[in-house]
DNA sequence: CCGTGAATGATAATCGATTATCATGCCGTG
DNA sequence: CACGGCATGATAATCGATTATCATTCACGG
């Protein structure tokens, strides 16, 4: 039946939703927590990023070494903070001006990353 | 003899005057084309990392997943350049203001980093 | 000169992430 | 209903990075 969403349009959506990119892994956990869905292999997560970085749809992200998160394409331009308690990492609004003064001479910028750690909310909350 | 220096003492020294964070790898391949010593085994190199990082000589760097660079400690504040041609992540001098703007409600900053990517001056001028 | 321990190097082993394989279930069509 | 194709899942295989192992070398003190 077409209400019945395929596995890989969960993964999309999920990213769709989500405050910032993710891992397979975590995607992973997060769609078999979610009881609307019987349960999701890692194979399937893994197919479905492959594919929607192939179309176009995600944008593979990576903020660290280790592993690679991935997010909606599309975005506005924005940047990510990463919880040093709890690894996720979560999109924030935002940039800031002057970063070509950074720029050494003969070098050419053709993007940029800013990442800020610390805690998040809830595990500020958590204390 | 003591003006021969110890494969450890290179690869703190290597690392001292480089012009960015290098992997284990890299270094590797740095200190075996260096003439000047004999060569050096990859088991050798992250022996001296892991001491280095141990003895607080050395500091770990994550820019990108798939490996860790490591860079000396007690340098100053600095960000990085990541080559998307040689791959060589280089230091750059500065920062910028307002990074606090960027911070969610909630969340709590303790350190930043910012990346800049594109072309450094070898590979650019190399075409 | 011999024994001991640290440093080193070659390489096997491990580890986490990712990909490949293969069998199964399901769906629509003829 | 039988067939063909596609989505899926379990899991084996692979891959790169890192660590562990083990034998060798070398400097030094007895």
């Amino acid at each position: 039946m077409s209400e019945n969403k395929s596995k890989h349009q969960q993964v999309i959506e999920a990213l769709a939703v989500a405050d910032g990119p993710m891992s397979a892994n975590e995607l992973w956990e997060h769609l078999r927590s979610n009881p609307s869905l019987n349960s999701i292999g890692i194979a399937t997560v893994y197919r479905s990023l492959k594919k929607g970085v192939e179309d176009g749809e995600l944008v593979p992200v990576e903020l660290e070494s280790g592993s690679v998160r991935y997010e909606s394409s599309g975005l506005q331009h924005h940047h990510h903070f990463l919880c040093s308690t709890c690894s996720r990492a979560y999109d924030v609004e935002g940039c800031v001006k002057n970063l070509d003064k950074l720029l050494p001479q003969g070098f050419e910028m053709t993007r940029h990353e800013i990442l800020l750690y610390g805690l998040c909310a809830d595990c500020k909350m958590a204390g």
